[in-house]
DNA sequence: TAAAAATACTCCATAGGTATTTTAT
DNA sequence: ATAAAATACCTATGGAGTATTTTTA
């Protein structure tokens, strides 16, 4: 059976010319090479070098095979590289869903942006999805992992990590009367909205921020007016502009400069908060997804809101 | 060290996705196969493979690695073949040269007509050039080998076979005194030829034939009178033709039907013979020389007159 | 004759086999 | 509880070393 071995020997032996030579550049013996050649040599049924009183030179075929030959090892190199790479999660493919509310997070754009710029040569997806979709795809494979909101009941085959949990911050038009006597650093009660009409993110398509946002009101003691809920989270911005109502929204969507709009705190211990997860499918706990998970992490510690561990599902 | 067994492994490891058969397919035990694996893997100091309870599927690197380790089998399969081929002659370069007066011999054409059938891959030259120019093109490497008419003195490091002795004809213009008694089927003396004019081969072109004249001559009892020396052995034919001299070339010249001249025979003992040698550079046993060599051997015996051997020079 | 490759042999490293344990679901 | 991989240990093939002979120009 042919072996890199017989490569390397027959590249060196045709370079030196000289088996002698040859095996002193290998590391070896005169005989063991002039064995390996020979067997080779019987392998492949076709001598590869004539041998001559000073030394020994490539034949038709020894041409044709240490030309090919020094492909193959190159080759095998490259083999070897990419797969160091591919370790790394600096090479491969790694597609990744978010939630529109999180699309705006710094710890998802730095952490992107990181990838890209530390990993060029990884064929990097992004695709804007909400919880539910991204993990359907992320169990169909066609997604590698993704920044969620929530984390339905049950999902085999699905890890998740609880990165960190977000003030949420009222939205309220230009001029809707609220604004008039609420100074922008102040803190209000939740119950200041209890007669306002609500903008929500609709529910199916992102049943955290829905929830947390009736939980805290339940909890302000009054049910919030919900007046129209909308399918993007951007969408939900462009309704309160309208002046269709108030909404509560994570604190890092304040981050678009969005007009007709302002945004207002509420008291800490009374504001809701959402919380961002990532998702993934275990079993690659190396290459471009791992590179992703250690990415966030340290992007998360950075941010110094780590909440919890990884947790199964 | 990485050995192509590694990627063998892998690569069917890959392709089960379960060790204990892969090791079955390539006829070892599970054991050995996980071992070989896992020293692949220490060697990239990535893991290709993750271990499940149902068998192993691969990483990301694992994925990059066995991708390329396909391709690489496969080339070195391919570097087998071309070895091969290049062994039979049947790939590669073969430029072979010949003099003006081999180029209608039977077995030149034979030849090459051959090699253009069996070996359609091998890029063929043919250079037509006198004897000198032969050698020294091949000595220089711009030939391989050539058919020539005569061997120089020494030429380091070029080999010659003689491959036959051709009796030559005496070429008579159409309407020359000497036809008109000299049956076409009658063989006379070299000595009828003594008060002829004489068209030769001009001798630094070609000096084999026009030696093996004179000397014919003087043993016949004459000098021949010069007329007038061709430069191209077709232009001796067409002096002949326009009456110009008679001339005594190789027996293989009149398959041309040229018109004007009429051939005949010298008695056996005293007709000059035209040598043919094919010379080579030497130190090349196989490929597609090789294949030159043993199919103008065959063709000459074919021809039943192989006289000598090899001979250094 | 001299330089280098091929043999003849010896040795030992390691690929591969056998038996068993560990792991993961 | 079961399937499969890992580990431990053993065997033996064959790659490599040493000494010598053969080959080629």
């Amino acid at each position: 059976m042919i072996e890199l071995r017989h490569l390397r020997y027959a590249v060196t032996v045709a370079e030196e010319g000289h088996i002698t030579r040859a095996a002193e550049r290998l590391g070896l013996q005169q005989p063991p090479l002039s064995q390996q050649i020979k067997a080779l040599e019987t392998q492949l049924g076709v001598a590869l070098f004539h041998r001559l009183s000073r030394g020994v030179v490539a034949t038709a075929a020894g041409k044709a095979f240490v030309e090919r030959a020094r492909g193959i090892l190159a080759d095998v190199d490259g083999a070897v590289e990419a797969a160091r790479r591919a370790g790394r999660g600096e090479d491969g493919r790694l597609a990744i869903g978010f939630t529109g509310s999180a699309a705006f997070h710094p710890l998802v754009t730095d952490v992107v942006r990181e990838l890209r710029d530390s990993a060029p040569m990884l064929a990097l997806t992004l695709e804007e999805a909400n919880s539910a979709a991204s993990l359907e795809a992320l169990r169909a494979g066609k997604l590698d992992a993704a920044f969620v909101r929530a984390l339905p009941e049950a999902h085999e085959g699905v890890r998740a990590r609880h990165l960190l949990d977000e003030e949420m911050l009222v939205v309220i038009p230009d001029r809707h009367p609220l604004l008039e006597s609420w100074p922008e650093d102040e803190c209000r009660p939740l119950a200041a909205l209890a007669e306002t009409v609500f903008i929500l993110y609709h529910r199916p398509s992102g049943p955290g921020l829905y929830d947390a946002i009736i939980a805290a009101c339940d909890k302000a003691g009054f049910s919030p007016h919900v007046g129209q809920e909308a399918t993007q989270m951007i969408s939900t911005l462009s309704l309160v502009a309208a002046g269709l109502g108030v909404s509560l929204v994570p604190a890092s969507m304040a981050r678009l400069g969005t007009t007709g709009i302002a945004y207002r705190r509420l008291k800490p211990d009374e504001a809701p908060s959402a919380p961002l997860f990532l998702v993934w499918r275990p079993g690659e706990e190396s290459g471009p997804l791992a590179r992703l998970l250690t990415d966030v992490r340290r992007h998360t510690l950075a941010l110094g809101s780590m909440r919890g561990d990884d947790q199964k599902m």
